[in-house]
DNA sequence: CAATTATTGGCAGCATCTGCCAAGAAGCGC
DNA sequence: GCGCTTCTTGGCAGATGCTGCCAATAATTG
C-alpha cells in the first residue's frame, strides 16, 4: 500500500541505515510456504496430532521463528485460505456499476483461487474439507470470512452511496459472505475425488445465482 | 434427548447401581455459573490476562474440574451466548406455516434472551461487545452462530419440503443466521450505556425487517 | 455397612506461546 | 576490505493451557 522505494528514506526522516526490513511480499511468501507444509501435516495426522515443532521442522525454520510467523498453530491455514477469499473480494471490488453481478462474475471470477497453481487449488479445497471435523480450523475459516465481510461492506457502501455503518449495507455484506461460504463448502464437498474446470464453472454459476437472489431481496431495502 | 427416569434401569440392561451420573440440566447450570464468573473476569482484565486457574477459583471449583467443564478457556462464554442464539432458534422452530415471519417474530420473539434475568441480558450483551477486540471470543461467537445455522437448515427444510442438503435451503439458512448476527452486534453496540425494553423492541423490528428482505429474494428460488 | 459407580481434586507432564538475549545477515559510508 | 547500524534468527527459560492418571470422596442399591 504505502510502498516506497527502499533507496530513498521513508518520508523526511533521516536516511535509512542498517539492514532493511524484509519486504512484506517476501514475508507473505514465507508464511504461505509454511502454510503448505502445515496443511499437509494437518491432513495426514490431524491438528491435535501435529505440534508446532513438527511444522517448523517440516518448513525448515526454528520453532521460535515459526511462532513469530503464526500466533497459533491453527492460523497456519490462513495464508492458503486467504488466497481464495481475497480473490473473490478483489473481483467484487472491480465490479462495474453498469453490470449485473451475475454477468460480472461470469466474466471475471475463477472460483477458489485466481491465477494460482493447481496444487494450491487442491490445497485450498483440502483445507476447506479439513475445517469440517477440525473445529479449530473451522474457527479460523469463519474469522477469515468475517474479514471478507468487512471488505464487502466497503464495496457495497461505495456502490450504493451509503455510509459503511448503514445497517442495510452490513446485512447485505453479511448475506453475501455467508453465501460465498456455503458455496465454497459445497464445491469442496463435491470435489473430494479431484477437481475439474467444469466443477469450478458450476460453482461459479451456483454462487452467482445465489448471490443474485440475495441481492434481489435486499436491493429493495436501499431503493435499488 | 434419550432420557430415562433414573429409578428404572437404562433400557433392558442390569438394574443401575452405584452413584448416578449428574443430570444434564445440573451440568448446564454449573457451566452457566462458571460462565458468568469468566465473563466478568474477561471484561475486567481481558482474556489474555485471565488464567484458567483464576476462573476456577472465582467459580469455586478446582482447576482440574474447570478444565473438565470447558475444553478451552474461551469457550467459557458459550453457555451465556447460547441462551441468546438458542432462544431465536426455538422461536423459529415454532413458526406457524400460515404466518408471515415478521408477524411471528413480533408475537413470539424477545431479543437477546427469552425469559431470563436482567443480569443475564446484560451479561450476554457484554460478551457480544467483548467479542470485538477479543478475536478468540469472536471465534467462539461465530462457531455458535454456525450451530444455529444448522438448526435453521432443519427448520427451513421442513417448512419448504426440501431435503436439508439442498443448496437453496442452506443458502437461506446461512443468510438468516448472518442477519441475526449483524442485528445482534448492532443492538449490543447500541446498548453500551444500558438496555431498555424499547431498544430490544427496536432490535426485533430491525431483525424482522432484514430477515423478511432476505427471505423475499430467496423465496423465489424455491418457488415460495 | 458393603458394593458399586460417578465426580472431584491433586500431581505429573507435554504442548503452546512469549520475553530476552546473543549470533548472524544485510545494508550503509568509508 | 572494515566498521556501524538495523533487522532477523535461534536458543533458552518460563508462564500458561490442557490431559492422563490415580486416590479420595460422594451418592446410590442391597
Amino acid at each position: 500500500m504505502t510502498d516506497v522505494v527502499p533507496e530513498i528514506a521513508t518520508a523526511d526522516g533521516p536516511p535509512r541505515r542498517g539492514r532493511p526490513p524484509v519486504s512484506e511480499e517476501q514475508r507473505q511468501r514465507q508464511r504461505l510456504d509454511i502454510s503448505r507444509h502445515a496443511v499437509r501435516l494437518f491432513a495426514e495426522q490431524g491438528v491435535a496430532g501435529t505440534s508446532g515443532e513438527q511444522i517448523a521442522q517440516a518448513a525448515g525454520v526454528s520453532e521460535r521463528t515459526f511462532w513469530r510467523y503464526f500466533p497459533h498453530k491453527e492460523s497456519c491455514v490462513e495464508p492458503l485460505l486467504t488466497r481464495s477469499v481475497d480473490a473473490f473480494c478483489a473481483v467484487l471490488r472491480a465490479w462495474p456499476a453498469d453490470l449485473e453481478l451475475i454477468d460480472h462474475l461470469r466474466e471475471a471470477y475463477t472460483p477458489v483461487v485466481d491465477s494460482s497453481s493447481d496444487e494450491d487449488v487442491d490445497a485450498v479445497l483440502d483445507v476447506v474439507r479439513l475445517t469440517h471435523g477440525e473445529p479449530a480450523l473451522r474457527a479460523v475459516y469463519l474469522m477469515l470470512h468475517e474479514r471478507a465481510e468487512a471488505a464487502l461492506v466497503d464495496v457495497l457502501a461505495r456502490r450504493l452511496g451509503q455510509p459503511s455503518g448503514a445497517i442495510d449495507v452490513r446485512v447485505q455484506a453479511a448475506a453475501m459472505s455467508a453465501v460465498l461460504r456455503v458455496a465454497t463448502d459445497d464445491v469442496a464437498q463435491a470435489t473430494v475425488g479431484g477437481v475439474t474446470a467444469d466443477m469450478l464453472d458450476g460453482h461459479r454459476e451456483q454462487l452467482a445465482r445465489a448471490l443474485s437472489l440475495v441481492l434481489r431481496g435486499l436491493a429493495q431495502a436501499v431503493g435499488g
